[in-house]
DNA sequence: TTGTAAGCGTTATCAT
DNA sequence: ATGATAACGCTTACAA
């Protein structure tokens, strides 16, 4: 495998220097007389010339490459949120690099210090333990991808899903629906949190009774909501409706509770959150909280490119997507 | 925002030449005494220096950066597969930028260029349409991540399709079915021809007459699977059984055959393959041949670090990983 | 054990 | 409109 052809070697062949080379290659192309500048594009041509990256980076200090730092690939959330990102990362002319933290710690500490060995242009992050300080002194122009309060100095794009939970209790509420449950996942405390605060203020609201049996925590898979169900309906009153913190625990959940006999929805209604895949094809279909992965994933990749280009003097944006119910079958109105 | 700290900040903190320094930050930190490196260390430490990965690539021409080219990252497939990639590549110091092409053809195209032009030290690629040729060109190491006769001069990895079609062809077979379909989809012809092989060879290897109306060629979705099941199911002499090419396929399939009214498994068995998270909460549950995902992106990584350290004397190794039948709720015994 | 200096392939600053 | 030349921050002979 023989040398890579460079600019001067272009050069050579063209008879030109390597300055206008590199004119033609990059930016200044339009400063170089149409002649020189067809002789050169030849040269590249019969070369076969691509141009080094690496070299110009370290040049310019720029490397159009952001990474997007997230906890778990194959959580579909994500695929989605990567999607609108490359829709807008491409079209900006950046690569996007993932890193897959699997909800470990170090790791993504790790990937932090390679984002900034690398002299990355900018991180996307939905941060699962790195503080806001550790952050900022990587000194990469970032954005987190959560609607987490814990990142005062930072641009933020998530869902809105105090507002989706809200639409959920609601379309139960509506359906005749008194006693409802709600299924929480424990790991990430901050949209936990929205979740739980939307829940209780949704009761009061309606002067509901709080009650707290009916709130369980459990992991964030499908045993988690299954286990969560089951213990729901070993309550002297059981709810008639649970709304659960994602589709996997949903579908947990729904599989208990079909298990246990119990018709969905005539006798038990089940709101998901999320919309994946899965949740489309269970039988009944989930009713769920649709977040839009795309939207999220596009708007972060906006407040990146502005951070990048250098608009430092911004106040720190937050902005919280909103959710829309997909109705399916998995709920129906209070059977009396 | 200040200016980075260099290996000669460094080395001026330290009081040595930044020789010393880049010998404590690479490989010969060991030729270095102790005292000595101590002293570097501390100034790296209280400076914050940050290595400059790019223009440490400028100088060894290593990047250290793979890129993993795939034509939809919103199949749950391939994250799977990237997961089991990043496993290896991540202990061996690499990182892993995705390419996601959306099955377009132009852009498969771009993110090769981008490869090379950014020096990445290798390509996992499920390639779309770029040819074997245009693929040597790069001058990158390069594995293909797929059953494909296509790339005669690239070490292969996927999965053992012809053998899964087998698989469960015979577990059909051995439940008394003796009228089975096929539903393959249409994009990919060179997995689809494995299968199609397998189905005619298990035919001829029971001595069962082919009837051209129980293959069908559809689209890679659900709506495909399900018109699909709805023509299988015009037929005068509808099959027993039916295989499809995908899980997505086999959950379009089910649907259909739900919605016409029929029994399943009683009157109608499905095979899916892939095992993707919603074959296992559909109802009843999906039987499916499974694919090893995490152990195709550990192979694939293996060889093509096996070429990036310069084994270009092996010859192109081409290696299928054996498929498993997943049995669940979705095949039984024929009804007589 | 440590230092000197050349060079990796560009872009940017001056000249011309 | 084009060219000469100095960086960019590092690694690596070679020297001491």
């Amino acid at each position: 495998m023989k040398r890579r052809p460079t600019i001067i070697d272009v050069a050579l062949q063209a008879g030109v220097s390597k300055t206008t080379v590199s004119r033609v290659i990059g930016s200044e192309a339009d400063l170089v007389r149409e002649e020189t500048r067809n002789r050169v594009l030849d040269a590249i041509e019969t070369l076969g010339y691509q141009h080094n990256a690496v070299a110009r980076s370290l040049r310019t200090d720029r490397t159009n490459i952001i990474m997007l730092a997230i906890p778990d690939i194959t959580n579909p959330f994500w695929p989605g949120v990567a999607r609108g990102v490359q829709d807008v990362m491409d079209s900006e002319g950046y690569a996007v690099v993932f890193a897959n933290s699997d909800w470990n710690g170090p790791r993504e500490a790790l990937f932090l210090q390679m984002a900034a060995r690398n002299r990355f242009d900018g991180i996307l992050i939905n941060p699962i333990q790195i503080s806001n300080d550790t952050l900022k002194s990587t000194g990469i122009p970032t954005v987190i991808l959560s609607s987490s309060e814990e990142y005062p100095d930072f641009d933020c794009v998530g869902s809105d899903s105090y507002g989706g939970t809200r639409l959920a209790l609601e379309h139960l509420f509506a359906q005749g629906h008194r006693r409802i449950g709600l299924i929480s996942g424990q790991r990430q405390q901050r949209s936990g949190h929205s979740r739980r605060s939307s829940y209780t203020d949704f009761l009061n609201s309606h002067s509901l009774p709080e009650d707290k049996r009916l709130i369980v925590d459990t992991p964030f898979d499908q045993a988690g909501g299954f286990n969560a169900m089951q213990q729901l309906l070993d309550l002297p009153e059981p709810p008639t409706a649970v709304c659960a913190a994602n589709d996997i625990l949903a579908i947990g959940a729904l599989r208990a509770a079909l298990e246990s006999g119990l018709k969905i929805p005539r006798l038990l209604s089940i709101v998901g959150m999320d919309d994946i895949f899965a949740s489309s094809t269970t039988t009944p279909p989930l009713t769920t909280v649709v977040k839009s992965k795309n939207r999220i994933g596009q708007l972060a990749a906006h407040f990146l490119i502005d951070r990048i280009r250098g608009l430092d003097h911004l106040q720190p944006r937050h902005h919280l997507i909103p959710c829309i119910l997909q109705l399916r079958g998995s709920t129906a109105p209070l059977n009396i």
